[in-house]
DNA sequence: TATCTAATTAGGAATAATTACTAATAATAA
DNA sequence: TTATTATTAGTAATTATTCCTAATTAGATA
């Protein structure tokens, strides 16, 4: 299916590029809102996943809290395509300097780091 | 106030610790229920909560999705008091060998590193 | 061991976040 | 222009999470 470019798509992404305040879906909605008075919150939603599947932003956070009762130094392999969370332990060497590093934003007192990619269950 | 070790959190917890799926708040409650059928999902998502937080397990994931026009190469510190997302752009040498890499589980397309602390505003 | 008290719970209501649906609209190819 | 079909607005539905309240119970104390 061809891409279309449209006002809305336009103006959500203009909104995005020229704003460095990581909002949400709602508060993309509400600001492009003051541009096209009748945006539906549907369109966002609809536009702001398919730039991020197209590489033109990015997506922080989100999709469903998952738990893990091992709190072992790792990370987490998420499958774009089923979901999966698969455990990574590999180490990273600089990553033991994250902890406790006192940024100027503020002190760094945890990460995670998440991989995506599709799974070799999934690829087959 | 002092922490009551409760049957259903003992349990809540025994299940996490023995089980490597990284289930969600639902799939736990469904799994502890066949042990505890009377337990409440707010029971489950109030421990998963405290647990979080004293360091007993991980989350991964959750929160609201939020979007960030800007692609270049960063990454991003999440307060834990404001949940205001901010970049950080400190390069991660070790990181340049993430992207493409080509582990057991999955070809590496992407990842993304949070950090997590309180901000320097919230500190005051 | 009985009693007290505050943390915790079950159950359900309420809210927040996201997705699905449908008829109308509009971008682009012919 | 016209035809085709992706996209949209508006709203309903669904999913995820939090809030509320009376009842229960863990653990401290008598």
């Amino acid at each position: 299916m061809l891409e279309r470019i449209t006002n809305q798509k336009q103006i959500i992404l203009n909104y995005l590029e020229k704003n460095k305040s990581h909002p949400s879906a709602e508060e993309v909605f509400l600001n492009v809102k003051k541009i096209l008075p009748r945006i539906s919150l549907a369109t966002v939603y609809r536009n702001l996943e398919q730039f991020a599947q197209t590489g033109k932003i990015l997506e922080i956070n989100g999709a469903t809290k998952r738990f893990d009762g091992d709190i072992s130094d790792h990370q987490h392999f998420i499958c774009n395509s089923c979901g999966t969370v698969y455990d990574i332990f590999c180490k990273f060497p600089s990553a033991k300097n994250f902890k406790n590093h006192n940024h100027k934003i503020g002190k760094i007192e945890n990460y995670q780091i998440l991989f995506y990619g599709t799974c070799k269950k999934c690829k087959k």
